[in-house]
DNA sequence: GGATGTGAAGTGATTCACAGCC
DNA sequence: GGCTGTGAATCACTTCACATCC
């Protein structure tokens, strides 16, 4: 008998929700309290269709000729992503990046908390950063196995990136997140995201060449 | 007369073939002088045939039996990149996140040369990051029409953001990359892309916690 | 009337499998 | 023998169109 992939959601699903999480909690700030797919969808910048197939994924919460609820929706996506239960993580290097994250407000309201900062650099050791202090890099197992931390976050130089990786992994982390621009490896079972940057950069400035030059000539 | 569309190049594969750049880059600094799309593929963290596919798209670059020469496809890739010329760009908002980017070397390399620093408050003017001088925001327009500029990102406080989007495209930037947490609107003919740090980390999360009860129910 | 929810159609991307070439 | 290049098949996502319900 064959399980036939119930209760699941596309993954590009899932990131159009946390996107329309934000937007949602706008219309809220802005006393909204019912919203139409259409609304919702250009504030998001998506397709009206899509945003309600999105929505379709979660059960019926609309109401038809009317919309959505701002608050029951909300709180319909918060569930389904997990954003109303807190989730540790713990964040691995803090130069400008790192800081930006570990300074980035949008974490919390999202249910995701940091319960350890770590760098190698011994003067930003004892920092404090976002409500946390900067902690060295040798109590980094000690953290991970005393919060129940769940989720690692890499903000360090390329070099030193796989060997934090396999510390976390070593030390229980299931899922990590990954700025070094270089590719994991990580064993089986621990679920790697990488984010480069550069890449987003480099996919516009390539749209943009390509619409300059249409249908066009390679240059010889 | 319906033109085909010759010499397009999809959006997921031109993502790739940017972290292909990064990782030939890698072996080319190893003496490496050739490698098979096995390695490549292993090292890009992607699947083999979906590399193959993805340099078909450039033009056969490869020798079959041996593999592809190290210098000639990082060449190949690019010439298409467009990363062999110089692309102006201005970066307004230097606070972590801003500093990050600015200070980031991936850009160079990549063929992109920020021209412009701006920041709104009056004790960051001044500074000096990655070799340019931070400028108030009054320069703005001056420095895009000034020097030329394709690209603007936008690394603001969320408030702020639309307002700079405005001001950039009023300028002639036709290309912005934005990571605010908010959806931009601009004029058409204006692509905007944007960047939200938590989605990436939003999606992880959900990908675990789905991992953790493969087929289980909703909590009640 | 008006907006949701959803099957069906369409599009795009990934993977497979193998022919072609060194 | 080994590895590339690519049609064919599969899979995933998007868009459309409309039945459904307030």
């Amino acid at each position: 008998m064959i399980q036939p992939r119930l209760r699941t959601i596309p993954e590009a699903t899932v990131a159009r929700l946390a996107v329309y999480l934000r937007v949602l909690a706008g219309f809220a700030d802005g006393g909204r309290t019912t919203v139409s797919s259409g609304e919702l969808a250009s504030a998001a910048g998506v397709n009206p269709a899509g945003l309600r197939k999105d929505l379709s994924h979660l059960g019926s919460c609309g109401v038809r000729g009317v919309g959505y609820d701002v608050r029951a929706l909300r709180e319909r996506i918060a569930r389904v992503l997990g954003a109303e239960q807190s989730r540790a993580c713990v964040l691995v290097g803090l130069g400008n990046l790192g800081t930006a994250l570990a300074d980035y407000a949008g974490f919390g309201s999202r249910g995701f908390r940091f319960t350890g900062l770590f760098d190698a650099a011994p003067d930003r050791v004892g920092e404090r950063i976002g409500g946390l202090t900067v902690q060295p890099m040798t109590e980094l197992e000690a953290t991970v196995t005393g919060t129940g931390v769940s989720i690692g976050v890499i903000a360090t130089p390329a070099e030193v990136a796989q060997q934090i990786c396999e510390r976390l992994t070593a030390a229980g982390v299931r899922s990590i997140l990954n700025f070094a621009p270089v590719t994991l490896t990580a064993p089986a079972g621990v679920d790697v995201r990488q984010v480069d940057l550069s890449v987003e950069l480099q996919v516009l400035a390539f749209l943009g060449q390509q619409r300059a030059v249409p249908a066009g000539e390679v240059s010889a």
